[in-house]
DNA sequence: AGATGTTTTAAACATTTGTTTAATAATCTT
DNA sequence: AAGATTATTAAACAAATGTTTAAAACATCT
């Protein structure tokens, strides 16, 4: 078994392991035993558990993010062009439509659309600082873009309501393909694009919405 | 110390601790020593750790959806006596505020509100598992009134766009007061009547909407 | 082929985990 | 006050944790 072999079973079992069970409650051994490797694989390649979780979310969140940036900067460019400004509802979709297709594409990233749902509100500080600091410089351009989108909110309102489609889209990708949820009487695996258009118009609503009372709210 | 402290001490440190920490990432020393409790206590006392964990749900879970309960049952009684179906916002407040208050009665409750709003999608089986079952019943009724309230939407858009509002409310509740958010530019405790407005606005109009394309589709 | 560097392996490392035990202390009952 | 419950304590339990080690196996290159 060559050396991109083990690494590439380890990130795999690993990444399934953390999104089925959570980072604290997966052990080394389960990691490795899943892999079909040795103990000492992870700690030889990764240096610790904590880096190899590290490694799991560089793997398929960057690659994630530049898709989202890029159609985010097609948007903004198209806007730019015709003297518009760039559409909430595209801008939504850059950000909800990817991470929610992803198990479209390679297998094993099904994994990772629950691992990356679960760790928008992690309880476990090592996945949220990580997970943090991947996705720090795209929130910034994303809620820069909202705020071009719906100039007559303010810095605070757009940040809440950014968190309100945040936690929204984490619910979603959460129970979305998810064993564990298969108690409940609805249908749980609808149409993947009406989920999609289902959740990117709920979440156009909220952001587009004036607030009735308190108007001199900053929110 | 009387028997009733001991449980009550051990009951808060366990809820300040499970809600920063998580329930895989807080020991039983942990829970103990911040309690000044005895380490055997909490088996003694509880049984085990799980069974803690469960019994601080209780704790605050049950009178919480009881008051959240007793506002759905005004909000249908006076529908019903008026003859008019319930408002949307008038349910979706009675489910949202209570929480979001909730800190502001005894101290303590303060983490609780922390770890409720985790345990909504904590990767954790333990937390999953409690939280359904004490969770179930209310959610029924949630949903019952919410079709009521919104006849023209399907059994499963309802339960789709609920879970939209209920992961919004735990992105809220997961940021609100904590203090590892501190870094972001834009304040992060504004004022508690604003940001419950504001929620409950976005979930609203996040409810109320039509989609434009899949008219056909179930969501 | 032989030497060099890399990868894998099994075993042991020191901690930490939740839980249990048996003795002591405290409280309540009669 | 004596006896019977109940509560607390320190110590030990077995099991599991992430990590390190040193030897073995493999690969690569001159």
């Amino acid at each position: 078994m060559g050396h991109l072999d083990t690494k590439q079973q380890i990130l795999d079992a690993a990444e399934s392991l953390f999104a089925r069970e959570g980072y604290q409650a997966t052990s080394m051994r389960a990691i490795t035993e899943s892999a079909g490797v040795n103990l000492a694989a992870v700690n030889y390649h990764f240096g610790s558990k904590e880096a190899l979780f590290e490694a799991i979310f560089e793997r398929r969140l960057r690659p994630l993010n530049e898709v989202r940036q890029k159609r985010l900067k097609e948007i903004r460019d198209e806007a730019k062009r015709q003297g518009l400004k760039p559409a909430a509802g595209e801008i939504l979709r850059a950000f909800i439509e990817p991470p929610l297709r992803f198990k479209e594409s390679r297998k094993g990233e099904v994994d990772f659309t629950i691992l990356i749902g679960r760790s928008f509100i992690d309880p476990d500080d090592t996945a949220q600082k990580i997970f943090f600091r991947l996705m720090k410089p795209f929130s910034r351009v994303m809620l820069e873009m909202l705020s071009e989108a719906l100039p007559e909110l303010s810095r605070e309102a757009i940040f809440w309501r950014y968190q309100f489609v945040i936690g929204a889209l984490a619910r979603t990708m959460r129970i979305y393909k998810n064993p564990k949820f298969e108690t409940m009487k609805v249908n749980l695996k609808p149409d993947l694009d009406s989920l999609i258009d289902s959740l990117i118009s709920f979440a156009v609503a909220g952001m587009e919405t004036t607030i009735g009372k308190c108007k001199d709210s900053p929110l």
